[in-house]
DNA sequence: GCGTCCAATGCTGTTTCGGTATGGCCGACA
DNA sequence: TGTCGGCCATACCGAAACAGCATTGGACGC
């Protein structure tokens, strides 16, 4: 259909769930530092990786490492996510420089 | 705390709304083109601005007109957006050329 | 074998979310 | 002036999504 390669149903949540657990290496760590609990954060992860279509953990005895592509969504997340930060910052920005004078 | 500036509750899925919006200068056909209607679709705007903490359109009598806050958040907005698509991308390009070869 | 550490899964209560129906506003037109 | 049509906002409700608890299952160290 004319929808293209849509944005999908990726979702912010996941991608910070899912730098979370890259840097962490670990789904019990990375959920308490989202405030979150374990259960909830692996499923995150298992959505992002079946909305993909691509594993970007190696589930490894001792945690969480990360595969090539996983490396490689890496990159891309850090940056979405600040553009994010940026966007909020921006109008947050221009709206207060309008309102406050 | 360090949370800071921290991403905040903005969605992928509003920020898709805002765009939509912005082109189409209209609730109800942005709708359409979202396959959604359009109470949720202004509740989204809404949600958005709220967020923010800063009105992004300007409800005339024809429609919605980007205010200046607006404006600065949809170069943003296009961006993420644009931003997802080439990481969605990516991994599955990256995922396929190790699964195909 | 037993205890430990890890991620995954089953279940459930709550929250979120979209759709329908409706309201309020304003201009066009007769 | 009264009606119609287009617009966004709100009220309400049923369905889907979500987080947390409890538990399972796998792998290592002792």
């Amino acid at each position: 259909m004319a929808d293209s390669a849509r944005v999908a149903d990726v979702s912010l949540t996941h991608i910070q769930s899912f730098v979370a657990v890259a840097e962490e290496c670990n789904v019990g760590r990375a959920a308490r530092r989202l405030h979150l609990t374990q259960p909830p954060l692996s499923r995150h992860i298992q959505a992002l990786e079946d909305e993909l279509g691509a594993r970007l953990f190696e589930r490894t005895r001792g945690g969480m490492r990360l595969l090539p592509a996983g490396e490689a969504f890496l990159r891309h997340a850090r940056r979405i996510l600040a553009e994010v930060d940026a966007a909020v910052l921006t109008v947050r920005d221009v709206a207060g420089s309008r309102a406050g004078g």
